[in-house]
RNA sequence: GGCGCUAUCGUCUAUCGGCUAGGACGCAGGAUUCUCAUUCCUGUAAGCGGGGUUCGAUUCCCCGUAGCGCUACCA
């Protein structure tokens, strides 16, 4: 990209709500940018929409970030490592600061008064009512307004470039507005898009400073973009329309425009062809975590929204870097890093790309599937807010059970919880396919005996997978017990020449009261003999 | 209304003029198995319509069509 200076680029969140998916994959996509070209990722705080102003949602918003690997290089964040601003509770730390715009008041004003002695803007003294009228009659007759002429028929030229200071005490409260004089064609560049021509003659003036003071977005983005030395400003699609006045307001202030445009496409709801809105529930990234969905999983999933490689690759994460990093923020910076390899512009898509929560679903799977069962376990504690319980070694087996049958971290004990809360099964569960019921029971009360002598024969080795359960490679260990129960079982059912059916199913069905659960051999590697034993008699007692 | 963007399986996408249109999710079937899950195998399903350029168009161009966006003292 630019090769002579050093590649910034930013991202410019409004403090009027959560993190959703969009942003988030503008955040992520931003990174990816600066790590393919060495660069800053910086980020500003773009809090100059007072009305809509939500002073908490920006310690939210830089705490999500956080959680996802991407604390940007500089602008805010929720570390101790710049000055506080007390106002937002978080910290701003950087060279090319403020990056809170509310704090940058003075240098929009100056910039103002400049774009003023130069005739780029004037002040603006329609009131909402005539604007509305004017918009009305624009319709009517299809053509553009023409606010500039309007205002210097009604003003004199004096209150049209009245100073700064002058017009903010003004009580007719003017509103600063850019004044596009050229009216040829424009041709406007976007890294994705490509070339577009737009005829300026059809754009019209737009307001630029508020009377309360404030920026819109355009002023800000005019002045920030230059001094904050952006090379890449990477925004929703929404802004493309804009992108004429935009290049257009640079070209006329500052000569050149100093960076690229990249305009990303929306992400679609589910359902309708409508952007993913707040209306869609599913949109806060929050959500997402508090169901139960790892920050990789989210990640890597969004990554692949409007991004693929070309290659057959789509998890960045193996289980390798799930043994050898046990924390999660590192282990999705790896993840960001892992995609940047691979990441570059001609890989982008150019259409909107819809939201699929089956296939996040999958990726959350695999990824669960690759936590550690120390983690797995903790990280569903947490989660559920369960704090620490007490640990024991049957419950931390159990859930070991879980890991690759569940989608989220919410559902802990989902299968295992027939372990740990055993509730006697109904008559008929017993009853395996092929045979009656009775020779269902006759069956078990037969293989009880065998299940007791190994269970007692295994009591050592099951003693010592207890005792270490918190030790590394426990999963390994567990499954070794599990299958020399296994085997031992079904070499005694082969040796007396049993159908394995006949006596596993009501065996399982005995030890988890349940028609769909773990093995007997799983459970038999967790419970102790008395238990196994209990179990089995209480639905032998049926027999009788 | 004006201006603009986009267009391949249900969904995310590959293809940068040669296609028997590839992969993933989902779904269906099968294998393993005492059940469920996992794993593995197989299958399912697509180029919006019409012109043009070309020996040849999913790919390039034009026109439609559809979807979306913008048209603020919101970003």
């Amino acid at each position: 990209m630019t090769n002579l200076k050093r590649f910034r680029i930013r991202q410019a969140p409004s403090p009027t709500g959560y993190l959703h998916l969009g942003l988030l994959r503008q955040f992520l996509f931003s990174k990816l940018f600066s790590l393919v070209n060495q660069g800053t990722y910086y980020l500003r705080l773009e809090d100059t929409d007072r009305k809509r102003l939500l002073p908490d949602s920006a310690l939210g918003l830089v705490k999500n970030l956080q959680t996802f690997g991407l604390e940007p290089d500089e602008g805010i964040n929720n570390q101790n490592k710049g000055s506080e601003v007390d106002f937002y509770n978080i910290y701003q730390y950087g060279d090319l600061g403020p990056y809170i715009q509310s704090e940058r008041l003075n240098i929009y004003h100056e910039h103002a008064q400049i774009l003023l002695d130069r005739q780029l803007a004037y002040w603006s003294y329609l009131d909402p009512e005539t604007r509305q009228e004017l918009q009305d009659i624009k319709k009517a007759t299809k053509t553009s307004i023409n606010y500039f002429k309007i205002n210097q028929e009604k003003f004199a030229e004096s209150d049209l470039f009245q100073p700064v200071q002058n017009a903010l005490q003004d009580p007719r409260k003017p509103v600063l507005t850019y004044r596009l004089q050229r009216q040829e064609n424009i041709i406007c560049h976007d890294l994705l898009v490509g070339e577009t021509q737009f005829d300026l003659s059809l754009e019209e003036d737009f307001g630029i400073l508020k009377s309360d003071g404030y920026p819109t977005y355009h002023l800000a983005h005019l002045i920030d973009d230059k001094l904050m030395q952006t090379s890449l400003v990477l925004r929703a699609q929404e802004w493309y329309p804009s992108i004429a006045k935009h290049t257009t307001m640079f070209q006329d202030y500052w000569g050149e425009l100093p960076f690229e445009y990249l305009h990303m496409p929306f992400i679609l709801g589910e359902v309708g062809n409508k952007k993913m809105s707040k209306r869609d529930g599913n949109v806060n990234i929050q959500n997402y975590l508090d169901r139960g969905y790892l920050p990789e999983a989210i990640i890597n999933y969004l990554a692949f929204l409007g991004w693929n490689p070309g290659t057959e690759k789509e998890l960045y994460l193996e289980r390798q870097d799930f043994i050898t990093n046990q924390d999660s923020i590192e282990r999705v910076q790896l993840l960001i890093k892992n995609l940047s390899l691979d990441f570059s512009i001609d890989k982008l898509s150019k259409s909107p790309a819809r939201f699929n929560q089956e296939k996040l679903n999958w990726f959350n799977r695999q990824y669960i599937n690759m936590l550690s069962l120390e983690e797995y376990a903790s990280r569903s504690l947490q989660h559920k807010s369960l704090g620490a319980p007490e640990l024991s070694a049957k419950k931390y087996l159990a859930w070991n059970l879980d890991k690759n049958r569940v989608t989220t971290l919410a559902e802990l004990g989902a299968e295992s919880d027939c372990i740990l809360d055993y509730r006697l099964p109904d008559k008929d569960l017993l009853k395996w396919k092929k045979i009656s019921l009775e020779e269902s029971l006759t069956n078990l009360q037969e293989i009880k005996d065998v299940v007791v002598r190994l269970s007692n024969d295994t009591s050592e080795v099951r003693r010592k997978l207890h005792e270490s359960f918190l030790e590394p490679e426990l999963n390994t260990r567990f499954l070794n017990v599990a299958k020399q129960i296994e085997e031992s079982l079904k070499s005694w059912l082969k040796d007396n020449q049993k159908d394995t059916g006949s006596y596993l199913w009501s065996l399982r069905v005995a030890l988890s009261g349940k028609s769909k659960s773990p093995s007997p051999f799983e459970i038999l590697a967790i419970i102790d003999t008395s238990e196994a034993t209990d179990r089995i008699d209480r639905c032998l007692h049926f027999l009788v």
